[in-house]
DNA sequence: GGCTCATTTCGGCCGGCGCCGAACGATCGT
DNA sequence: ACGATCGTTCGGCGCCGGCCGAAATGAGCC
């Protein structure tokens, strides 16, 4: 069968061992770190985590050869990301504790745009905050997205993606990744879109300008582009 | 929102401190012994595992503070369990490896029956092994499935799951669990079902005498009524 | 070449924790 | 009431591994 996995664990030592390399508090800071997407510098790391840069090439040593990471040399410089978004949504599954698809379209209640809309961000590859939140749910009452009993893309919702908003057919077809996949944002406390559904999405807005990144954090805003393109595409009106 | 989590985790080092409940191979044996979802009493841990009564005891301490395990004192015996689907999900990811939702569908070429059904076994409170395999596969040949993108649950499905199995509808409304939910299967390399589907499905074998528990382990195999249940339901003929 | 800066390697320190055995407590069966 | 069984508590041992600082490497930049 395919390739190979990426972390093939069977054993009891072996999930243990796998399990070790986030039993560790800098390490565990490191990874949360990476779910914004992007390739962190070793210093930039040991910066952020408060450790010297010796203790910071070891860990990254770690994290790299147990296939959590990856990583790419350029120059003097070192940089590291995520192996992937299986990774990424693993991290997520951990850090956003146990629960998996709580209630989930429940109190869908429209919340304003203007206020859900406020204070958006990236988590890993697509949107998530209070952003992520409105458009999964905007998406969800016109009929895009199935929540009942998990995500999925209603035929409707293909086309939107397909004929709406220009992603290839291709890249929606079946693969490693699920098409759709609901990703639990512990701020918000609610269910958002992610999968390869999410990414594209992400992937879109950014690339129209609809929304841009702010500073060089994972936190992102909507620009005025996006606020007529979420009216015209999602009903999302009053948009900050 | 609803209760709390089980085990709410936003920080750096309490992510580390939850894995770290995993990271001891002692402990990592420990959880994937109760992937079979009974309840397991702490010296039949220990003897698994191989380590005194005394060590056994630690370790569970820490499990069932760090929410991952509830327990059951009875009389003289002390029984634990993971304390729930969510657990025993997580505890599935990490050990499947990382890669989610590998090709999914694709080679869904029929293994014949008789081979498919004749290692089953139970994957926490859903059926796994080749018998699981098989009874999901016959579900998407027959449309009750649709594995293209994540699982889903079909209408048909939905009706074959009510009408034809005898499951409440009420029990499958959407709730905290996902309706569907594929669970890969690492000796099978495999995709099965899980999520509430998957458990009514093998609660109602189990409660039908299709499948019945082998010995004390989480082998269960195919009944001879089970036989014709599922060349009925499922035209799955030629059973082993 | 010489300087700078990001990263790495090496030693050594120290705390945490997994392990056991022995003694104790609790419960069941007779 | 009595031994047998299951579980827990307590001390003590030993090792793994995270941390740092100092020195070494290697890539850019004059």
């Amino acid at each position: 069968m395919s390739p190979t996995y990426s972390v093939p664990v069977t054993s009891a030592s072996d999930l243990a061992s796998f399990a070790a390399l986030i039993a560790d508090r800098t390490r565990a800071a490191m990874c949360l770190a990476l779910l914004d997407g992007r390739a962190w510098t070793a210093g930039e790391l040991a910066a952020h985590t408060g450790v010297a840069p010796s203790t910071a090439t070891g860990h990254l040593h770690r994290l790299v050869t147990g296939g959590l990471l990856v990583e790419l040399r350029q120059g003097r410089h070192r940089y590291v990301r995520l192996a992937g978004p299986s990774v990424a949504q693993l991290i997520e599954d951990m850090a956003g504790g146990i629960a998996h698809r709580p209630a989930p379209a429940r109190g869908l209640r429209a919340v304003t745009a203007s206020e859900a809309l406020r204070r958006g961000r990236t988590c890993y590859d697509h949107l998530a905050g209070r952003l992520g939140v409105a458009v999964t749910d905007a998406m969800t009452r016109r009929g895009l997205l199935d929540q009942a009993g998990g995500f999925a893309l209603t035929p409707d919702g293909r086309i939107w993606l397909t004929a709406g908003l220009g992603v290839e057919a291709e890249r929606l077809r079946p693969g490693r990744r699920a098409l759709v996949r609901g990703c639990l944002d512990w701020t918000e406390r609610r269910w958002h879109l992610a999968g390869v559904a999410g990414a594209e999405l992400c992937r879109t807005f950014l690339a129209n300008g609809w929304v841009a990144r702010v500073g060089t954090g994972r936190a992102v805003r909507i620009t005025p582009a996006g606020t007529t393109a979420l009216d015209a595409l999602l009903d999302l009106t009053d948009v900050d």
